[in-house]
Order: C-alpha cells, then structure tokens, then sequence
RNA sequence: GGAGAGGUGGCCGAGCGGUCGAAGGCACCCGCUUGCUAAGCGGUUUCUCGUCGAAAGAUGGGACGGGAGUUCGAAUCUCCCCCUCUCCGCCA
C-alpha cells in the first residue's frame, strides 16, 4: 500500500511510478473516490457528534429523575440517519480500498526504467560466460543418468513441472537446503522459524501477491486459504498488526519451505528440465528494520544471500531489476543469477526486495520509537537460496569429464561424499 | 467434534449499560533527587480516521478479538464467527 498522502498531495509521482513500472491505473477515479470518502466521513461524524451531545443531555435528565420522551424520539431520528449514511459510507470506502490496492510501490531512485531484462544493471559478478574443455551435459541428462531425478515418474504423481528427487538427487537436495538454514543461522544471526505454509487471504493482501497475483497461487477447495508461493508471506504476516519495540529491530528471520506457484501464462517457456516448477523449496530470508537501518540492512541481505553462491563457488553475477521487471511490491530488487553451463543459461537463484514500508502498511506492522510515537517498519525479503536451480549449476558447473559430479567442498559433510558417480 | 473458561492499551491486569479511552502495575519518555554496579520521587505517554493549520497544535468521529443486533446511549446486554486455555472424544 503506498501512503495516500501521496496519492493527494503528489499524484503526479504515482503516474510516473505507474509509467515506469508499464502500468495503466485510473488514477483520477482514485481521487475522485478518495474525495467523496472523506466527504462521506465528515458527513456520518457530524451527525454522530449531534447524537453524541443529545445522549449526554438525555443520561443527565435521566439521573435527575426524569422521562425525555421528545429527546430520545430526536435521538432515535438521528440514529436512523446515521445508519443509512454510514453504510454508504462503508461502501465507498470498501471500493476505494480495493481500487488503491492496485497501485504499486514506487521505485527507489537507483532503479533503472525499463520494460524488461534488457534494462535490468550488471552490479557485480562474472562479466562473461566461463568455458568448459568437454560438452556439458545439461542437468536433465546427467540427472538422469546418475538416477538423482526421477523425470518420468513425477507426472504420473502431479503432472508436468513437478520434481522427482531421487537417492543422491534427494541427498543433495537436502543437503542444500540444511546447508543454507545453517549459514544464516550460525554465521549471519538469522532465527530460523518452520511456518505454516496454508495463509488465509489476508496475509496475502499483507505482503502484496494479492490481488494481482491471484491466478499464480494454489487455492484450498473447502477452506480459505491459498498455498504460499513463498515462506516471505508467513514470515512477513508472523508480526501483522502489531507495534514493535524499537530497540527489537532489526528482526531477521530465515525459513525453509516448499513453494508453490501456478506459473500460469508461462507454457511453453522453459520447458525442459526443473527450472521452472509448480513445487520447488526455498530458503528465505526476512527482516524487518526501522527506515534508518532499511538500506544497510538491505545490502546485508543481498550479502548474506551472495555468501551462499561464493561458498559454493559458482559462477554468478548480481543484477539489479528494472523497473518493468520488479515486482509490484517491490521498490528495488536484487537478483543474483548463476550460470548454467549445460544449459548455457544465467538462472536467477535469489531475489532480493525491499518493500520499504509498503507490506508494512498493507500488513500493518509498525514499531515505536521511544518518545516520538509510532512510524510502519520497513520489510524486505530474499531467497538464501532457492533450491532448483542451485542444484542445476551444481550438477552442471561441478561435472566431470567421466560424467560424474564432484560435491562442492561446503556440501561435503553434508553428502558424506566427494563424488556422485554411478 | 462436544463441554466449560476466557480474549481489554507496547506488555500484565481491573472494569460488567451513561461520569470509561478505560483504575493499578510494568515499560517508555521528561524532570528532580540520591550517589557501592543502580535505586527513589514527581510528571508525561493508547491507537486510528476526518476537518482546520506551513507546523506546533486545535477540534470532532471511531476503536476494549471480528461482524451483526438491542438501546437515546454498549468494553459492559443478545446473536454469529475467529482465537486461546482446561476437560472429553476422534485421529496422523
């Protein structure tokens, strides 16, 4: 949610979010509603201060002993009125919600415009693709192969875009995963939290997949909830509604859980393989900071995400997303993408957010600054990492010319092993 | 799933139709005092939405889990829902 000071006093800035961003909004609707809501209010208030001041009048002739008959008939006049104002009132407030609910966040000054990838900024990292000596065989052969996935099998469980582990596949799927909780963990002060993953509508509103993500998530057929598409929306709901201690910030959490995405309207793009899935694990991480700390925390976390590609030593670069190809929530986002040798592709294996106070305010979640009242927090979130495509660089960046796949060292206790090998 | 108890400010906790935005405590902030790692005393401080104002602020509406209702008037009464706790049942 942007903060509707702006959308009063600075419409002008949102058109040229909604233009950066390639969004076409009816902004002057908006305002037009916003103003009628408040005229509305003034309205309904007005009448409920008469009543207010004929209450006290009819509780004080009350107490002296007396009946006033033609007071309360005023009063219950009044109250008639009241009721049918307020529920139109009601109305056009719900309606101008859902309307303001569609405006993005506006973009940090360092974003680059652009309408797609094209324009997203190199910021560090391999400039070029590394070569090989020997033809790399992407991860699905390979895979295969070495029986570490099961690529026939998964459909007949869920259908297409499904991932199969299977024997050294799992092993290193797992091991990943406790490898990524363990370093945030123990070296980057993260506290782990195991979420619920079934959150009901409001803590999708909260962070933002709501409304416009809608068709992207998986729904419970007999209860109200959604599936999340990512471990961001519980940990980022965990304080919704509520007033943190300034003294508590920052708060960094890091979970790990499967996500699940409808990845519709995305048939037909990258088909092969287990880039792009309906089910995958993720390890995230989340923070919530005062505005003070937003920006230095936020680089932390684009550090303590590339911790993880460095100590697996794969070939990666960080790249900052223009605007066209950020997230509606989003006021600036990182991605760092590896390279997939077999695949000859960059694969994008975390993106880094900061939502600034925009969750905060959708979510609600604010915090107190001693002696200077309350202020929303900012929240920001980032892959630490995702699993799929961390497992194709590995398998594809770590093959051997006699087609086995050496572990990366960090994962060698993990593994108990050196090698995958048939 | 059944029975009972409960959900009040940042936290704990009183209140059970009008004088309650809510006693008291903790915490916070501001003073003062004392001066063995810190304590004592006094004071302040709920949140939110309108309107006016450059701002400080002024003024009004609302909020006691959520929603509906009764009433001139609801934290207090009624109904529905959600959540927590205790007991029983069922079950991975």
């Amino acid at each position: 949610m942007i903060d509707l000071k702006v959308l009063r006093e600075n419409p002008d800035l949102i058109r040229s979010t909604l233009k950066k961003r390639g969004v076409t909004l009816d902004l002057d609707e908006m305002i037009e509603k916003d103003k009628e809501r408040r005229t509305r209010i003034t309205e309904v208030q007005e009448l409920k201060q008469q009543r207010n001041a004929l209450s006290e009048e009819i509780g004080q002739l009350k107490r002296q002993g007396e009946e006033p008959a033609e007071l309360m008939a005023q009063a219950r006049d009044l109250a008639h009125k009241i009721k049918e104002k307020e529920d139109n009132q009601r109305e056009i407030e719900q309606k101008f919600s859902e309307l303001v609910q569609w405006i993005p966040n506006i973009p940090h000054d360092s974003v680059p415009v652009g309408t797609d990838a094209e324009s997203n900024k190199f910021v560090r990292g391999m400039k070029t693709t590394p070569k090989t000596d020997f033809e790399v065989l992407p991860h699905w052969d390979i895979c295969e192969a070495l029986s570490m996935l099961d690529l026939k099998r998964a459909p007949k469980i869920s259908g297409s875009r499904f991932i199969l582990y299977k024997g050294m596949g799992a092993l290193l799927e797992r091991s990943l995963i406790n490898f990524f909780l363990d370093l945030h963990t123990t070296k980057h002060g993260y506290t782990e939290i195991f979420p619920p993953i079934l959150n009901p509508t409001d803590c999708l509103y909260g962070t933002g997949q709501l409304p416009k993500l809608e068709a992207d998530m998986y729904r419970c057929r007999d209860d109200a909830f959604y599936l999340a598409p990512t471990a961001e929306v519980p940990l980022t709901n965990m304080h919704r509604e509520e007033i943190l201690l300034e003294k508590t910030l920052p708060i960094k959490y890091v979970a790990y859980t499967p996500c699940f995405r409808r990845e519709a309207g995305s048939y037909g793009k990258e088909v092969r393989g287990i880039t792009r899935v309906h089910q995958f694990n993720k390890v995230e991480l989340v923070k919530y900071a005062t505005p003070e700390q937003g920006y230095s925390e936020f680089e932390g976390m684009l550090s303590d995400a590339e911790a993880v590609v460095k100590m697996l030593e794969l070939p990666y670069r960080v790249m900052l997303l223009c605007t066209g190809d950020m997230t509606f929530a989003s006021a600036i986002t990182y991605d760092i993408e590896v390279y997939a040798p077999g695949m000859d592709e960059w694969l994008e294996v975390s993106s880094i957010s900061c939502y600034e106070q925009y969750q905060a305010r959708r979510a609600n979640i604010r915090y107190r600054k001693p002696g200077k009242g309350v202020d929303f927090v900012y929240t920001m979130n980032g892959s630490g990492l995702a699993t799929p495509r961390t497992f194709i660089a590995i398998v594809e960046n770590y093959q051997t010319k006699d087609g086995r796949i050496r572990i990366p060292t960090v994962l060698q206790k993990y593994m108990g092993t050196e090698y995958i090998s048939k």
